[in-house]
DNA sequence: GTGAAGATTGCAAGCGCTTGCAGTGCAAGC
DNA sequence: GCTTGCACTGCAAGCGCTTGCAATCTTCAC
């Protein structure tokens, strides 16, 4: 394994000038920095990743608090977040939390030696845990008083998806909620109900599951709601599921829709009517302004957020 | 930030000591170990990660190459791999390889310097990528000559699947394949087939998804087949909601069942008959196994496997 | 009492890279 | 011709930890 000493014997300069050949190149004679350049590539020299840190108190390495993987929600985001970190020379550590606010204070304990920053996804439980932390964090798709995060517009979107289910005509319209304790979950309803005249008919909280949206079905058609917005995929799958076992017609007797959209799940439904969520986006914003705290500059603004998308598709039509 | 140097101070020894009373406790005299561990605990001492690897040349840090994080098949594995990388005191890089060899090729190189080892699922591609490499490398659910590895014997479950279906009285047994390319599926169908006195009617290959699920079953109720494997989860609930909404009765008209079992999948369809997949112990073993590489133990065997267990559910009956 | 093996400990040289500071050479300014 | 200033470069001191080797201290056996 070459390393800086080699290229530096090979180009003929000091250690020294050769480390600032390649981080500093403006403090190095254009003559100069081509040899160490030239004399690198030809070694294949590779910075040792701990020695590099060990100097510089850098580590490159982030990491990334993920409450569950089975959740193909998150995925988009570490796809971004992987991206973004990757692109700068960073790696992402991701680890699963299981939404334990104790085990996350333990993960940001036993970590935080270890990496520069974090990247928090914590959708439940106080958000005071990430209040008073001394280390970069940015928490993402949730805010939190003091703590710089990068949200999705989530609310935004269901406003515009209420008032297109408005437009055609629907005026009993069913929020099929999140989770207890979720942070979103509360605000996607407000937003749901900002597009909307008359009153949501809201079910929940109801565990974000397949069974618990095909579980709910019967209540839903009791309540003579024309129209049902799921709080997620997964709720919207099972609720999907359950109709068609029904027998419901999906749009005739019941327009559905959902309040993230499918994509890269896997199990597509094809021309549903969702909202895109750029979840890729939220998590390569966050890796980027984490990354401006680490190196010290204060990134604006400490609270982001990407718009969500909405696409009709074919499960919402107008009510008979 | 408390170092090693503070403790030693604290306890009244050199740093060598300290170092020594922590790592290698049976060097250092017992009064001596006791008065640098509470000087250490006093402090609050912890390693400096990079000083720590810079001296050892271990970084502590394992890589996990996955396919894509939406495969909530992958999700147990890579918890299993965590708890094991941690409990041992190392941490995982999980990095998405969205199943591309020269991907998968480029992280390998990019990350060799950064961890102390590899574990990889690939399912797919030429399995000559990892055949000749010269870092801890063990492959997970697949087995390639020369590589050492874990995989799960799902075959193994599929013979004793089919055997049930048997004895249930099918005759007629259809499997819904997994992709093109897939190391596993061709292994999946043989191991069901071994179960079985006729011959399997495969589908296939299919794309692991819901959407293949729900497209092939036309052509699956054509065939006149009184029973149906499916290769993986997402597949299976395509097909069970297809046949939902065809109004087909399950198990009644037609037994399905899958070749993984969906605990965690949060779309879990109660009472499938399935085969439950310890997947987070062939993490945990995998981790095992490249630690054992790393510090120069040499693990046997070099390829393990682990059992899969047959669930039976209420989606399988006798055929009428 | 004496020498030697054995048990503890400390010294100091790294691990590979960064960076403050000092030194060099050169062109411009007087 | 002799300062000055500037652009480069090199020296060497770390960053915090490990570890081979030497030094010291015990403990015994003779």
């Amino acid at each position: 394994m070459a390393r800086l000493a080699d290229v530096a014997r090979k180009a003929g300069v000091s250690v020294a000038t050769a480390s600032r050949a390649l981080v500093r190149p403006e403090m190095v004679a254009e003559r100069t920095r081509q040899r160490v350049r030239d004399a690198a590539i030809e070694l294949g020299f590779r910075y040792h990743p701990s020695a590099q840190a060990l100097a510089t108190g850098r580590s490159r390495l982030l990491a990334l608090l993920v409450p569950d993987l089975t959740n193909p929600f998150y995925a988009p985001i570490i796809a971004g977040a992987q991206r973004a970190a990757e692109e700068s020379g960073n790696d992402l550590l991701v680890v699963v939390t299981e939404e334990s606010p104790e085990r996350e204070r333990q993960l940001i304990d036993r970590l935080r030696d270890r990496v520069d920053g974090f990247l928090a996804i914590a959708p439940r439980g106080a958000g005071s845990l990430f209040t008073s932390l001394d280390v970069p964090l940015v928490l993402v798709d949730r805010r939190v008083r003091g703590v710089p995060s990068v949200v999705v517009d989530t609310p935004g979107g269901l406003a515009e998806l209420g008032a297109h289910l408005a437009e055609l005509g629907h005026r009993r319209i069913a929020y099929l909620g999140g989770p207890r304790g979720s942070w979103a979950d509360p605000r996607r309803l407000e937003g749901l109900q900002r597009g909307l005249d008359h009153e949501v008919v809201a079910f929940g909280p109801l565990p974000p599951t397949f069974e618990a949206g095909s579980d709910i079905v019967d209540e839903l058609l009791a309540s003579e709601c024309t129209a049902a917005v799921a709080y997620n995929s997964a709720l919207f799958l099972g609720l999907l599921y359950r109709l068609a076992q029904l027998g419901v017609r999906v749009p005739e007797s019941l327009s559905v829709c959902c309040a993230d959209n499918l994509a890269g799940l896997g199990l597509a439904v094809p021309e549903a009517t969702t909202l895109h969520v750029p979840a890729e986006e939220a998590g390569s914003s966050a890796v980027d302004m984490v990354l401006g705290f680490v190196d010290g500059r204060s990134p604006e603004p400490r609270n982001r957020s990407v718009a969500v998308q909405l696409v009709i598709g074919k499960t919402t039509a107008a009510p008979r």
